[in-house]
DNA sequence: TCATTTCGTTCAGGCTCTGGACTAATTAAA
DNA sequence: TTTAATTAGTCCAGAGCCTGAACGAAATGA
């Protein structure tokens, strides 16, 4: 029973409530002080201080002064400052490379996607690469007037996001590589350290903040890619699970019967809805090696034959809505969310799979519910797991807008 | 997006390191104020003056000096104190009541179950019914000198925690019960207001306190009655989900070709593995209205023909298991816990059952894990939600010990 | 013009943690 | 036996941060 509580001093505190005001900023903007402090519970005094040590840094804004129609003196609004502090997010995928800048008002300053076969490449060469990209982002927002905070990468695979390092990445070849490390080694120091995250949580959070996330709160967000994953979102946060792999809808059980999966399991999801036995069962020549996403891509040529009407082709897209259905009723039922998003191949898939999916999700969704969950489809591009990267620095500047203003916090103990 | 950042004052604060320093005394007791300096990264005289603090709450106790051969002055022990505070466990089942009271060192000093069919019978008859069981439980806690700090009652069914309401509980005919209210109004007021949480998520917390969940950390608690329930436990935390209403194991479909649910869909989980389609299965003529717990009730009956060797008995409790397994398989794709705990009436048919539950398992575990989540059988009896229930009151003291000794926190704000 | 209202700052005060000094109690060495 | 070293816990001044009342500032309305 690891029950973190973790003690509390006086920096602790300021910490927390400069995270407090900065939210509720953020969420208010434009918002006066007193205002502030009536919605906090804390004094005008506090209020007062805790502003200025956000203005100071540069986090937030003080606007001119504003008049409701009120009467009594007029109240001088605060704001996010979006012109001084942005994230970095990077994504590292099977067939391209991406990078976004994301200022602290949420905007995106800058986007980069470069396709790159990154199958069976080297690590280090595929990080080189990233690198290279980052490095132009971080110039592109320095144009703008923004300082990067921080970097966070996403990765498709499976992270021992403690010891910062990629276990395992199937689809890339990878095993056991110190992709953060790498990284920040190439990069200039930022105020944050750099972090990675799985593709999939990180997509999951791209759509919290750029997609229909927004309006849900909870939802499992779909990303299918090569395999099947999941990122799931509850009440505005992403849950990892325990030790960080929760989301692993490619190899939830469809048909005890069906064929074997190379997990060790049978008729798992992703051999039923994973991009390649879509393909495969749609009759399209397996084509590993040359981009999927790319207008000559398989995915393109699938997408031709459903446009076409082709039987093969929609069959295949129809039991892969089935299964997926399946699959994600189990976790409607296991995580209750108000949403369900289809992203990553499914999103183009989605005028032809979606029916099916919501047929299955449609029966089984518990006595608990009135309604089944809210099916979306993901209007991000390629890249959401890049915007989700940036997201989650502007995140952690928000819930921990301290670590900006001072140089070392002291972080003592040692179990 | 709800990102619950409350402001911090002093007393937040206090309250908090009460809660740091009492965690760790139960964790390493008996400890020096010393050690606990060391391990906490509190100054020695912080720590005395919080200890001094929960001492006069009568929480923890101070042993006598303590030599460990070490040289230098010798410490002075303090632990927890079991013999002043006391939480109180309520449990409302279909064919019990069950009462339990749990001493701050986690020690149950007193446990009471009662046969009683509440199938249809009035809300207030059974809260009055639960409310002699509590108060001779309170009764039976003051004889050994305990005061009950706080009540929690485990109800089957899904609950508006919140409001204080039970939505519906559909086995025992419950709509829109305020069941909270009404234990309270026939209680003696506690320090701690009276709750309610589901039976399947306190099952799952007792198991952490008593049973294999101690190793666990994290795992899936099946707590199967007259419906299939989880209760899903993430690093020593129950899981709940957007609305508490997570862990609907019993209708995870495992058959999508599957007869008709109730819930809406087809072939769940509980159409093959509930009580009732278990006993159907094996022909057991249907006995709705017996207690099925007891000696005579249908569910010795199939105990009875499988150890006879009954073959449709024992294809159906194995029909059972791998319907069960495969919707575990779904769950720990997508939680990733370490272990699987079998309760409610599976543990009884764990000896029939678990072959199949671990042959599903054992396959479709992702490609994470090397190896399957463990699978263990819950030895806690059938009142496993009221050890839960009188568990979660002491963790709440043990997450907030200030509320013990303050009268009234000040909580501002309103939005 | 003046009372009223609301905003934000100032300043003294209180709560809680910090850190060094000090006393207490024990072991190891002289 | 005495003395030095070591460790435990308390005392007290001090610093960080929030509180609360008082106050000046800037508007509206009579």
């Amino acid at each position: 029973m690891r029950n973190e509580v973790t003690p509390v001093r006086h920096g602790t505190m300021r910490a927390r409530n400069l995270a407090v005001v900065l939210g509720e900023i953020s969420r208010r903007q434009p918002v006066s002080r007193a205002r502030l402090a009536d919605v906090t519970g804390f004094t005008k005094t506090t209020v007062s201080s805790l502003v200025a040590a956000l203005k100071d840094a540069g986090l937030i804004r003080e606007d001119g002064p504003v008049r409701d129609g009120e009467r009594g003196r007029p109240a001088t609004a605060v704001s996010i400052n979006g012109d001084r502090v942005a994230g970095l997010g990077l994504e590292v995928n099977v067939d391209y490379l991406a990078a976004c800048v994301l200022d602290l008002g949420r905007r995106i300053r800058h986007r980069h996607i470069v396709a790159a076969d990154n199958r069976g490449r080297a690590p280090e060469q595929v990080i080189g690469a990233l690198t290279d990209l980052a490095e132009r982002a971080i110039a592109a927002a320095a144009d703008q007037g923004l300082t990067v905070a921080g970097a966070v990468v996403a990765l498709p695979g499976t992270l021992d996001r403690a010891g910062g390092r990629v276990r395992t990445a199937p689809n890339l070849g990878w095993r056991d590589v110190a992709a953060g490390d790498l990284l920040a080694a190439g990069l200039p120091p930022l105020a944050l350290p750099a972090d990675q995250d799985n593709e999939a949580n990180l997509a999951a959070l791209g759509e919290l903040w750029f997609g229909d996330g927004r309006e849900l709160g909870s939802y499992v967000h779909v990303s299918g890619e090569i395999g099947v994953g999941a990122g799931i979102v509850v009440d505005g946060r992403v849950f990892r699970g325990a030790h960080g792999f929760a989301g692993e809808l490619g190899h939830v059980v469809v048909d005890p019967a069906g064929p074997p999966c190379a997990c060790g399991g049978r008729g798992c999801l992703e051999q039923v809805a994973g991009q390649e036995a879509i393909l495969r069962a749609a009759g399209i020549p397996d084509v590993t090696g040359t981009s999927t996403a790319g207008p000559d891509g398989p995915l393109a040529a699938l997408i031709a034959l459903l446009r076409d009407g082709d039987e093969a082709a929609l069959a295949a897209v129809r039991r892969a809505g089935e299964a997926l259905g399946q699959a994600l009723s189990a976790a409607v039922n296991l995580f209750d969310p108000d949403g369900i998003v289809l992203g990553g191949i499914f999103s183009a898939l989605a005028p032809w799979a979606s029916p099916a999916v919501e047929e299955a999700l449609g029966g089984g969704t518990g006595v608990v519910r009135h309604t089944p969950p809210r099916l979306t489809v993901s209007r991000l591009g390629g890249d959401a797991a890049a915007l989700g990267a940036a997201a989650l620095v502007i995140e952690r500047v928000m819930t921990d807008p301290a670590r900006l203003l001072t140089e070392a916090p002291v972080r003592p103990r040692e179990r």
